[in-house]
DNA sequence: CTAATAAACTGATTATAGTCATAAATGAGA
DNA sequence: TCTCATTTATGACTATAATCAGTTTATTAG
C-alpha cells in the first residue's frame, strides 16, 4: 500500500533529492535493455515477425518479465518508438523557420514527422495503427506528451500569427491546431497505406493545408485581390 | 486457371444474364451465416472475448472455413460492420436538410455516424482501430466504397455551395471534403477513447468544423460586416 | 451417366501472445 | 548481523488465431 517509488532517504547523507536505489536502477536498466532489443528486432524483422520470445531472449530476461514492462506486444511497439517521435516533433518546432507563410511552417513541421515515418513504412503502419487509437486515450502517458507537444507547438505558431495580425482573433488556437494536425494525419495514413507516391502525397498535403488555412467561405463579394476566376 | 465464377449458361433456359449456380449460392449463404454469427457474438461478448471458434460453431462451419471468408479476426470485424456503416452514411446524405449553414449540414451527416458508434463504444473502438489503417489501403473493397460514399457526399454538398456562390470557387471539393472528414474523424477517435462526454464532444466538433469552414486568415483589413470582436 | 478437374471445406495441428503460481531479490526494522 | 514484507523476475503453461494436408462437393466434358 505504501508508494515507496525508490525514494530512499535512509541514514545520514542523502543530499540529492531523489536517489534511485538498486531496485529502481535495475528496473530502469532492464527497461532500457528491453527497448534496445525490441527496437533492433522490430527494425530488422518487422513487427509481425518479431516474437516476444526473441525480444525477451535478446534483452536477457524471462518471457514473463517482458509483460511487466509492457502489457502487450503493441504497447511495446509504442514504448519503443514514442520517444523517437517526440524527439522528432521537438526538433521540428525547434528548427522552425522564422519567415514563410503559415502553410510553409506547417509543412516544415509535418515534414520532420514524415521523414521519420519514411525510414520504415511497414513499421510506421503498425505503429500508427496503435497510436491512432491509444493517442487520445488515458493511460498512455508518453503518447499524451507527444500529442501535447504537437498541439501546443502548432497552437503557438497560430497564436504568434494572431499577435502579428495575420490570423483571425476569433479562432481558438488549440482547436485550429487539432484541425491542422487531423488534416496532416489522415493524409499521412493514406500515404503510409500504400497507393500514393511521396511527392504526390506532399503536394496533396500542402494543398489541403492551404484549404484548411484559407477556409471555404466566399469572401462576401468584395472585389478585392484574392478572388480568382468568377 | 479458368475463372468460371459460377456463370452457368448450361442447356436450354438460361435467360437471366447471370444465374448463380449451387456453388456460388452456398458460398453466399455461408457468408451470410458467418456475418450473422459474428455480429451477434461481437455484440454480446465484445470483440476480444469472442473467439473465432465460437463464431465458426455458431455459423455451423469448420474453424478453417472461417478464414476462407476473412483473412483474420479483425477483417471479420470489418466485414461485419462496414455494411452497416455504409448504410448509415447513405442515410445521412439521403436525409440531408435543404436549409441550414454548411456547418449544420456537416453536423447532420456526422451525427448519423456518431449515433451509430454510440450504440456500442467498445466495439466502435475496435472497429475504428482496424478501419483507420485499412480504410485507405488497397484490397479492402467495402471500406473503399464507404470512404467514397462519404467523400463524394461531402464533396457534393460543397459543390452545391459553390454553385450557390457561398463557397469559394478556387477550392477543390474533394480535398476540402477530406479535410472536413479528417476533423470529424480525429475528434470522433478522441471521444471513443473515453475521457470526453458526448455533449462536449458534439460542441467541440461543431466548433472545429466552423473553424475549418471559415478558415484562419484575417480578412485583410476590409472593415465589413462579418469581422467579429477586434 | 461417369470421369476428371477445380473449388470449397475441414479439424487436427502449429505458433505465439499473454498468464500465473512460485521463486528470487531488495530494503526496512531490530 | 538476521528476519520479514514487498517488489520484481521467471518459465512452464494456457488460450486461441491461423495454417495446411487431406477430404468433400460442385461443375464440366465426353
Amino acid at each position: 500500500m505504501k508508494q515507496s517509488s525508490g525514494v530512499r532517504a535512509k541514514g545520514s547523507r542523502a543530499q540529492s533529492p531523489v536517489e534511485p536505489g538498486r531496485r529502481e536502477r535495475n528496473k530502469q536498466e532492464k527497461r532500457a535493455r528491453i527497448i534496445a532489443a525490441a527496437r533492433e528486432l522490430f527494425g530488422s524483422q518487422g513487427f509481425a515477425d518479431t516474437t516476444t520470445q526473441k525480444i525477451a531472449e535478446k534483452a536477457d530476461i524471462g518471457t514473463g518479465t517482458l509483460f511487466l514492462y509492457a502489457k502487450s506486444k503493441e504497447e511495446l511497439l509504442v514504448m519503443v518508438f514514442s520517444g523517437d517521435m517526440l524527439e522528432q516533433a521537438q526538433n521540428a518546432f525547434r528548427h522552425l523557420p522564422a519567415s514563410g507563410s503559415l502553410v510553409d511552417k506547417l509543412m516544415h513541421v509535418f515534414r520532420y514527422m514524415i521523414e521519420y515515418h519514411d525510414q520504415d513504412k511497414e513499421l510506421a503502419k503498425a505503429l500508427l495503427k496503435e497510436v491512432t487509437v491509444l493517442a487520445t486515450s488515458g493511460p498512455r502517458r508518453d503518447l499524451a506528451r507527444l500529442m501535447h507537444c504537437i498541439y501546443s507547438g502548432i497552437g503557438d505558431i497560430l497564436a504568434a500569427g494572431q499577435a502579428a495580425g495575420t490570423i483571425r482573433q476569433g479562432v481558438d488556437p488549440q482547436l485550429a491546431a487539432e484541425n491542422l494536425f487531423a488534416i496532416y494525419y489522415l493524409t499521412l495514413l493514406n500515404w503510409i497505406s500504400g497507393e500514393i507516391s511521396k511527392p504526390r502525397f506532399l503536394k496533396r498535403l500542402r494543398a489541403k493545408l492551404a484549404i484548411g488555412v484559407e477556409g471555404l467561405i466566399e469572401p462576401a463579394k468584395t472585389p478585392q485581390k484574392s478572388a480568382r476566376r468568377t
